[in-house]
Formats: structure tokens, C-alpha cells, sequence
DNA sequence: CCTAATCTCTCTAGTACCTAGAGGTTCAAG
DNA sequence: CTTGAACCTCTAGGTACTAGAGAGATTAGG
């Protein structure tokens, strides 16, 4: 059995950040020892590394939970959790398209700029009138946690 | 003189995000109508143009301020804007290549989903272990918004 | 066995950037 | 003058944590 400090690193968490997803029920609620500290079995310690490894992926916590569900009914079809990992793929993939305008207009501005006096600067007159962009760098629809 | 209403559908802002922004001091105090209403002179539809078009492009709140708080001073040296600026491209930049990988990651998962039990499925297998991961990524250590 | 240092407990509030809603007032058109 | 849209303030909620206060538990050394 594990305190939460081992636990924490053993799986690159925070304590804090362990005790939320008890809270928010991503994580069921420990055992006690007879003083109230949370004693973490090796299961315990599984579900917070798959749980840490979908966040570094980029998983929503509700995509988690949903996963974590879908991953105790082994005996089920998998179509579901490949839909989610899916689902994300383009989340990721309509992230970068977006990240990549955004990148092109910011180099645009910085090479233009001369390095002047404020009056001239390239950077602060791009950013005042949208009509001295290139590209078309829309508004984030719908975002994608990270 | 415009209504807040119209201030907003011309900028693209939503209201109360144009009340937040004066909370939080982006925007001056607007002048009021005798029914307390708030009124904005074109130079305040500028402003907040700006403000949106920097939000566009990933700059927090926090640049935007002084991005603002340098544009109001023209004679200056423009080196300030140009580092905020330069700062804003690297991040885009980390950003991407943060998630180039983590796309590369997911293509792996769902390419090898054979589409059976989930018992068998490689998504659930991957989250499971990052020792199934081609590539390192990382966590997000010095996140940007968007 | 006692003490000191470290670890853990609960609870609250804060971060960024808004968004949504309640309950009430003002404005413009007909 | 009345109706309906637009406006006002205030509070709370959303994501995914993080930080801190003040108190109790555990462990190592003497």
C-alpha cells in the first residue's frame, strides 16, 4: 500500500491534483489508515498512470472518465474508445492547423518589423487592423484541452 | 456614439465580455447615457479591435495589457512590443511541436485498433502503458493560451 | 519514550477567460 | 402609451487544477 506522496511520485502527480480526481470521482475514494491517510493499492496506482498518460494525450477528464468506464467492461466492442481516441485525433489535428496560421502571421509581423519607434511599428499596427493579415487565422469554434 | 450592443457586433465581442474587459481595467470606464447606459466613442471600438485581434492571435490578457500600455506611448522604442511578440511566436511554436507529437501518437493508437474487444484494444493498451509510445511527449510545462 | 521533522488531513479560494442567468431598468418604435 | 428589445448589476459556473491555512499523523533519531 502506498501513501499519497508515494503515489504522487510514482505516477508524476501532484498530491493536490490526486485528491481532485477522488473529488470528482475519476478516482474512487482510498482506503484509510487508522489515522485517515489514503492508502493506495497497485490497481489505485494503475488507473492514476492510465489517467496521467490520457492527459499528457491531450484527453479531456470527461473523455477519461468515459474511458476509464468503457475500459472496466472488457468484454465489450471497442468501437466506442476508438471513436473518443478519434474524436481526438482531430481535435489535435484542427488544433494545429489553427496554431499553424496563428505562427505564420506572428513571423509575418516580427520580420516586419523594423525596429523603430512605436508609431511605425509593424507589430502594433497588425494587431489594429486585421485587414494587414495573410492569412486567415479564424477564432478557436471549438477548443481542445491540453 | 455606440451602444454597447453595437459595439460589440461590430468587434465581434460578445457584451459581457466587453463589461469584463472594463472590469479588469482592458478597457477605460465608458461614458454613460442619463439611463446609466454605456456609450463608446470609435477610438474605444479601435481598443477593443485591437484587444480581439491579439486574443486571435494567442496573446494573453496579460501582453494584450501591454501591448496596449506600449502602443499608448508611440515615441518609444518598439524593442518591448517586438519581444512580447517574439515570446508569443515561441510559444506557438512549442505549442505545435508539442502537438505534431501528440497527433503522432494518436495516429499509432488508432491505426492498430483492430476494431475487436476492448480486453484486445490497443487505445485502452496504450493509455494503459506509455511504454507502448513511439515518441516523447511530454507534458505542457510553460502552457500558452489560445 | 520524547521530540522534531516531515507528511497528510480538510477546507477555502485563486488561476485564465470568459459565459450564463436572475431580476430589474431604459430605450426606440408604433 | 405601450410593447419588446436592449441594457443594467450581481452572482455563479465552466476546465483542470494549484496554493495556502491550520490542524493532526507518522517516522527517524536520540
Amino acid at each position: 500500500m502506498l501513501t499519497i506522496g508515494k503515489l504522487g511520485s510514482a505516477a508524476g502527480v501532484k498530491i493536490p491534483t490526486i485528491r481532485y480526481y477522488e473529488q470528482i470521482g475519476l478516482l474512487p475514494g482510498a482506503e484509510r489508515s487508522s489515522g485517515n491517510q489514503r492508502l493506495y493499492t497497485r490497481a489505485a496506482q494503475d488507473r492514476l498512470a492510465f489517467i496521467r498518460h490520457a492527459r499528457d494525450l491531450g484527453f479531456t477528464l470527461e473523455a477519461i472518465r468515459d474511458l476509464l468506464g468503457l475500459s472496466d467492461r472488457p468484454d465489450q466492442s471497442c468501437a466506442e474508445v476508438d471513436s473518443i481516441a478519434r474524436a481526438q485525433l482531430l481535435a489535435v489535428e484542427g488544433r494545429i492547423a489553427r496554431l499553424q496560421a496563428l505562427k505564420t502571421e506572428l513571423e509575418r509581423m516580427v520580420d516586419h518589423c523594423a525596429g523603430g519607434r512605436i508609431a511605425d511599428c509593424r507589430v502594433i499596427e497588425v494587431l489594429g487592423n486585421h485587414a494587414h493579415c495573410a492569412t486567415d487565422h479564424g477564432r478557436d469554434v471549438n477548443p481542445v484541452s491540453e
